[in-house]
DNA sequence: CTAGGGTTAG
């Protein structure tokens, strides 16, 4: 008897001191000496430090995703925290999706899920934009009544938003029983990154309405749908809203301000944040200011920093390369460039397929193909389509058929149908009047349903967003809209302005060519910037893909003609057009 | 089988 309750005592003690050293490993030999006490002692069987242990040594950077694994398997019956551990780990593994197979596995040896076990497997969803995965765990959490569970909820929204199912992420959240900040800034992120920026908006002013105190998390996300849709003017009311609540003393909300008045086009505004941060930088907000530099074309202000940045003593990393290289890249600094991507190394940065399609564009740019050409076969993992699309982009430019030849095979062999790639063929081959190639590159093109990706444009006047497609006419003043297009037309013609009409690919007559460009989606915007905001006053545009030559050459004479600033925010970078001529100095 | 799990910048 007494004896009985010595060993029972000891046991408990013993039990207690185990899980309180858990946390203390520091090494997979640590786990692997616990674990081998857990085995050998008798405690393995029932004991909670065993699933512990097993999730530690699933999850910690020290432990070993497949030893714990390989210990599961040791284990008779499993408890739902052992798979729970195992899922965790599977999920943070290079292989998330292996996280649905043991999911299904504990449904059908009837093991019992609990609100964890459906929490680890959604974050798989997330990671691996699983969308059908995510609406079949929501259904077995209704099932399992655990839609209670507010964390739960706010896992399965975010879910939804990350997989791109806003209207899911939405319904979720409406139907949530208890809301709390996490749950508003999920679903804030979720409209912002997706494509309902201004639905973000409105959600952040919903919130001061129910009396909810947005924090730095909810800023960040509301400045990064400002940031997105170029809305300056309630991203500058945020700005108040920080200052007030004095959310700037964190560092990441002051990089969501820096890098939404860069993408307003305020590259001042920005830098003016940057250097008057009441906190530390860090890495992202050095990289953050010098990528604003590298889309607004200042290369010499975004390599200055970059050296300001090194005397700060702030090592770079692979982003903050390709912010340099970019911004080589728009300012045309090749040797600079190619100086930069030589010094990686030196920091101890591995060149990523961005970095060389980053070299790769800058030096086509500059005319030098074969250079080019070399350094996309000299790389040691795979070349993406993007890499062969800047060449083919180059080759454009420089006329050369040959190369253009090789870098579409490799597109068509890689799979790509995208438009635009026979199209720049095609332009090629028209620029030497090889008008047989162009025919057979229109017919292989009708051969191969290639996609094209619909070009559009924003406007914003007072508060609302206008979106303009090629040709549309779904605007309430379209009508002036295409009066306006033909004054500047008549105007511009008057300047000497000739259309370049080679970029469109149909066969169709010059006249019928040149209408289509006419009514280009940032055109459309533009006009009507003129008439419908106030004389003088710069007009701000935003188009999804890069503008287009055309439209390039139509803007600057229009920014001499009106009296206006023209400020295009393009895929990759701005062109702010200014008494007749562009800021990227026509090289982009 | 006390707990653990949710939102965050380039």
């Amino acid at each position: 008897m007494v004896r009985e309750t010595y060993t029972y005592t000891s046991k408990m003690n013993g039990m207690a001191n185990l899980e309180s050293i858990i946390p203390k490993c520091a090494s997979f030999s640590h786990i692997k000496q616990l674990q081998a006490y857990i085995f050998t002692s008798g405690t393995f069987k029932f004991s909670r430090a065993r699933s512990k242990l097993l999730d530690l040594c699933a999850i910690a950077s020290f432990g070993s995703l497949s030893f714990a694994i390989s210990v599961f398997r040791q284990i008779p019956s499993p408890f739902t925290n052992d798979f729970n551990a195992i899922i965790r780990g599977l999920v943070q593994s290079p292989q998330p999706s292996t996280a649905f197979a043991w999911y299904r596995s504990m449904q059908r040896g009837s093991f019992r899920v609990d609100a964890l076990t459906c929490s680890f497997t959604l974050k798989a969803c997330a990671r691996v934009l699983a969308a059908t995965e995510s609406l079949q765990l929501h259904a077995n959490i209704i099932r399992f009544g655990f839609m209670a569970d507010s964390l739960l909820g706010t896992t399965l929204l975010d879910v939804y938003a990350k997989v791109g199912n806003l209207s899911y992420a939405r319904l979720v959240f409406d139907e949530m029983q208890l809301r709390d900040i996490a749950s508003w800034n999920s679903l804030i992120f979720g409209l912002a990154q997706g494509s309902q920026a201004s639905e973000a908006l409105d959600l952040f002013k919903r919130m001061e309405v129910e009396g909810l105190k947005p924090n730095e998390v909810t800023v960040m996300g509301v400045l990064s749908a400002c940031s997105n849709m170029g809305d300056f003017k309630e991203g500058e009311k945020i700005h108040g809203f920080i200052r007030n609540q004095k959310l700037d003393i964190n560092v990441q909300v002051c990089n969501a301000l820096i890098d939404m008045y860069a993408n307003c086009g305020f590259v001042d505004k920005a830098y003016g944040v940057f250097d008057n941060m009441g906190c530390r930088k860090c890495l992202v907000t050095w990289n953050t200011m010098i990528m604003a530099f590298a889309r607004d074309g200042d290369g010499h202000k975004a390599l200055k920093l970059f050296e300001q940045m090194e005397k700060a003593g702030v090592q770079p990393d692979a982003v903050t390369y390709l912010a340099v290289l970019s911004a080589c890249n728009h300012a045309g600094l090749v040797e600079d460039g190619v100086r930069l991507f030589n010094t990686m190394g030196k920091h101890e940065v591995k060149p990523n397929v961005k970095h060389y399609g980053s070299l790769v564009d800058l030096l086509g740019r500059a005319g030098r193909l074969k250079e080019a050409y070399n350094l996309i076969n000299s790389m040691s993992m795979v070349p993406d389509v993007v890499l062969w699309q800047s060449l083919l982009g180059a080759c454009r430019i420089y006329k050369d058929v040959e190369m253009a030849e090789i870098a579409l095979r490799k597109l068509v062999e890689m799979g790509s149908n995208n438009c635009g790639d026979f199209v720049l063929l095609s332009n090629i081959y028209a620029a030497h009047a090889r008008w047989n190639d162009v025919g057979r590159v229109r017919d292989a093109m009708k051969n191969r349903e290639v996609k094209k990706v619909p070009g559009f444009s924003y406007m914003e006047v007072d508060g609302s967003r206008h979106k303009f497609f090629t040709g549309d006419k779904s605007n309430a003043r379209w009508k002036e809209i295409y009066s306006k297009l033909d004054e500047i037309r008549f105007k511009i013609k008057e300047l000497g302005y000739v259309a370049e009409t080679s970029c469109v690919l149909h066969d169709i007559g010059e006249e019928e060519k040149e209408n289509q460009l006419c009514y280009h989606s940032e055109k459309l915007a533009v006009a009507f910037g003129l008439i419908s905001t106030s004389e003088g006053t710069p007009i701000h545009v935003i188009k999804n893909l890069r503008i287009c030559g055309d439209c390039h050459a139509v803007i600057k004479l229009v920014s001499k003609i009106y009296e206006r600033q023209i400020i295009v925010r393009d895929r990759v970078r701005f062109h702010k057009f200014k008494d007749g001529f562009c800021s990227c100095r026509d090289y982009w």
